[in-house]
DNA sequence: GAACATTTTGACCAATCGGTCAAAGCGAGG
DNA sequence: CCTCGCTTTGACCGATTGGTCAAAATGTTC
């Protein structure tokens, strides 16, 4: 059997997607320190040195699926373009994100797990990659204020309040379905009616 | 030494207390599993088996903390009044727990870092306490909405974003400094601001 | 099917986990 | 001073932790 181009046999790449898929599940619920490597075999039906064989250490899968995490989490507010509709480009980031908290909640709440204890295997990331996107975009929407195209408001906790509204109805998802009540079974459809009239009150002319 | 009413010494109420303090510190920057007793026996300046005299298990501590947070972490909801002017009540409780988030981010990230993971610890009291909480006072709010004296929207929405909005400042602490970089200090007073802006754009007739 | 590389496994390791226990230390009242 | 009850501790327990290793099983190539 002959390496593929990034060097991974066929066997490496479907056992290194099970055991990311595996250890997503096992960190999303328990955070870094509460998962245990016999947790993540056992989600990946794999004995626990044979997990090892493919990755050398716990923090190594935890890095992996970081890793590659960061780049999906902000492709929507990459994707917000200068050059559209501010209003409607901004409700369409609401929209995505809101979309990424209910079809990837483990991202979600792995990704806040890991601020939340302080960010100690993402803060350079959040610093030397996050920082500067958000720059740049809270430029393009203090333009767009600017140009009074916007109800002007600082872009920088904009940015924040999407992330964090979005993200509750994932990391959050028990109290709130607690809340709601059983009677509500998807929050997900009011949810988005709430949070693009929220942000159309808070920034259409 | 003879017992208070309460049936604790006076030494008793000074560990409990430092013990408590010390366990807030180590909960709410690691979660239950990945905290150790021999953290927050060392954190609180006690040998372990010292510390497991006054709390019968690492489980009570976490316990005991929980079950005193969840009365003053929805104080600010409770003190929310009909009788009120509906916009000022709505922001005096955005303000509040702003504060809350300001003053007390162990106590926030206690309770995120236990939601986040399931709330295994505290899913009843979601249901049997918070909820009937929330449908009063969302209840309340809705009266406003519909006597005209706020714009309309879901009441129980609006109180998630209270809830997200404001704890988000306490629970990503680390990413909100590391996107605003050093040159800002205290991110509360802009946070404040905007916060302010947007529920009296979101609320106000 | 022989030869070789890759994959899988049971047994095992030192370190750490939550928790126990008997004994020693301690302060206050007589 | 002695006693008594509360407090503190070192030593220890079985279970679990992350990780290793040599050997066995399996797959691949010729």
């Amino acid at each position: 059997m002959k390496d593929n181009p990034a060097g991974q046999t066929r066997i490496q790449r479907h056992k290194i997607a099970t055991i990311t898929d595996a250890a997503l599940d096992v960190f999303s619920t328990h955070g870094f320190r509460g998962s245990t490597v016999d947790q993540i075999a056992k989600a990946a039906e794999l004995s626990k040195p044979n997990l090892l064989y493919y990755f050398p250490s716990k923090e190594a899968i935890h890095t992996h699926l970081l890793d590659n995490l960061l780049d999906i989490w902000v492709d929507p507010l990459r994707q917000l373009d200068p050059h559209g509709d501010p209003l409607e480009e901004i409700l369409t980031y609401v929209r995505r994100k809101l979309a990424m908290s209910r079809d990837m909640p483990r991202e979600s709440r792995l990704f806040a797990n890991e601020v939340l204890q302080g960010a100690q295997h993402i803060g350079d990331s959040l610093s030397n990659f996050l920082k500067p996107l958000v720059d740049e975009k809270a430029a393009v929407i203090q333009a767009w204020m600017d140009q009074g195209a916007l109800k002007p408001s600082d872009p920088r906790h904009l940015i924040f309040s999407i992330w964090s509204l979005t993200q509750h109805y994932a990391d959050f998802d028990v109290q709130v379905r607690a809340v709601l009540g059983a009677e509500v079974e998807d929050p997900f459809p009011e949810a988005e009616d709430y949070l693009i009239t929220l942000f159309s009150r808070q920034l259409k002319v």
